[in-house]
DNA sequence: GCATTTTAGTTGACAAAGTCAACTAAAATT
DNA sequence: AATTTTAGTTGACTTTGTCAACTAAAATGC
């Protein structure tokens, strides 16, 4: 095993860890935090999707997450219907506000992203996505991401 | 502008965020907190780092800083020496243990990212971590990780 | 079909992480 | 010499996240 891969990729951690936190900082003007915003999202993506299912799809702790929700609850961008096969669960969706809300929110993040791609070069840029592309498919790769 | 290329880098951003978290929570054993360990790693990088110099570098709040040298000093860990040409600041230091408690703390990420690597074949090592340097090199170029 | 165990979600109490403003003392500026 | 700036500390606070206890519903096992 090469120490220098691993020199490197622990480089690239810190590098990617760092951007992404200036990132985070900026889009995150305030009005929700990023878990919140995470959870906004998971509804968005998946209308209907009950809290346990959230906690998996983000890894998330329960009560931390019930908590997110009824905040999002009393601003009316979250409603919950009983499940009919069982009453001890609620299907999520995002109210009409609530989707306007994400959708805002969204549009920040993909401005935020597209603004940093626009200050490359068009070569730059390509090889970027492809980078990142090959990165993920690598390491999606069943033993790499286990917990 | 390629939306499609927007929504990888959003997608590699979500996808290397989580990755990074499982890795955080493996490493911290609980001992230390990821900034601590930053903090740790800075001035053994940089001998006689100031504190000021620190909170640049990592972009840190004074406060936070100080109370993380603060709890260092008493596991005895940082060695505090006023910079003779400034009264007002610190030379910092790592002391013998602080040093091996560090290299301690270092090859555990080591040896995770190590495990990582170890899974991927040999073709696949080498491109992921030359799809990362280059991710880095396309990213550090003026005007793309500006706050 | 009743007793036990498991699961979904809520709540209370708390710990950890991070921020903000006020402050002290030294250095730099004018 | 007076004023402003800078380094670092401290107090008070907010946000973020965790843990354990709890309620009610569902699933399991005799």
């Amino acid at each position: 095993m090469d120490n220098n891969h691993i020199s490197e990729m622990r480089a690239f951690n810190r590098f990617y860890t760092a951007l992404i936190g200036v990132l985070n900082k900026k889009f995150l003007n305030g009005k929700y935090s990023l878990p919140e915003l995470r959870v906004l999202q998971a509804i968005h993506l998946q209308e209907g999707i009950t809290a346990s299912e959230i906690i998996v799809l983000l890894n998330m702790d329960k009560s931390y997450l019930s908590r997110i929700i009824v905040r999002f609850e009393k601003k009316r961008f979250i409603s919950k219907k009983t499940v009919p096969e069982d009453g001890r669960s609620y299907h999520l969706c995002l109210t009409a506000s609530g989707k306007k809300e994400f959708i805002k929110q969204d549009a920040a993040t993909h401005n935020q992203v597209k603004e940093i791609l626009s200050q490359l070069s068009d070569n730059d840029c390509k090889t970027l996505i492809a980078s990142m592309v090959r990165i993920k498919e690598i390491l999606s790769k069943p033993g790499a991401e286990k917990k």
